[in-house]
DNA sequence: CCTATAATGCTATATTGTATAGCAATCTAA
DNA sequence: TTAGATTGCTATACAATATAGCATTATAGG
């Protein structure tokens, strides 16, 4: 039998514990802080994604977000309602996403904002430190 | 779930893009890890706090956890009823919790369960990156 | 002591994000 | 030509979380 050592927070030595926590902190302030601009992440998101890749169907953007057809559906149309995207015939079912004018100026701002929170979250690492890490997180995600 | 498409991501250089989907890939994998046992998330770390800080009442538990009272007051009775958990009358208001024997073999089982888990995601990391990379984390969120 | 305030446990309800089922129209491949 | 897949969509279900309010009890100040 080995010691056992009395510990306060059962937590402490677990990695998904401090990374469900930070992930959580990070995305309440991502949402306050794309609040002023009336967006929500997911909506932040398919502008980012329409802006780099414009002309994808928004089932191809779901499949990159992760988010289902069933749920892109009403995102999209709330984005179309609001002037920010607009879509193309590609064919009789697809259609091709852009943003309009609008969108890419709200596109803009959420950059600003998202560059601002990055800070807010990361500030206290280095650039250096920062880049590692995210390196890291990605290898540990993708594949 | 979703198909990767090979695209130039926007979100590349974002820290805490990586962050969320590393920590909802991790989730998912703990969430499924546990439903052999039968436990939620929340519900074995409830049973790792009781055992660490046994007394503790439901409310300061949730304030640990950053559970609402009224949230945790199901969960607790789910335990109660599945005879994981017993309380005990501190005053009038309220009641001590700690783990019954059927508490604390689940509560192992879950450690089994979780120290297989964080090997699956976090495995390809030498132990000193996981370490360090643990600190890096919990001086982001907290405080 | 008494009383105002706060805390605890709880119910009921709302909100949100996400998952499932199914449908009509359309495209694709055998 | 036709079986099967894909797209966009509606409706619905579900789980996690948030809010409001209540009865009981504890605590602090006068």
């Amino acid at each position: 039998m080995h010691q056992k050592i009395p510990c306060k927070n059962p937590f402490e030595h677990l990695l998904g514990y401090h990374l469900r926590r930070l992930s959580m902190l990070v995305m309440a302030d991502f949402t306050e802080a794309l609040a002023p601009l009336d967006l929500k992440p997911a909506e932040a998101s398919i502008l980012y994604i329409i802006h780099a890749r414009a002309g994808l169907t928004q089932s191809e953007i779901g499949k990159m977000l992760g988010i289902q057809r069933a749920n892109m559906a009403p995102l999209i149309a709330g984005l179309m309602h609001r002037g920010l995207v607009q879509r193309q015939k590609v064919d009789g079912r697809s259609q091709a996403l852009t943003l309009t004018a609008a969108g890419e100026t709200a596109r803009l701002a959420t950059i600003a904002a998202n560059a601002a929170h990055e800070d807010r979250m990361f500030g206290t690492l280095k650039p250096a430190d920062r880049e590692k890490l995210i390196k890291q997180l990605r290898t540990l995600w993708e594949k």
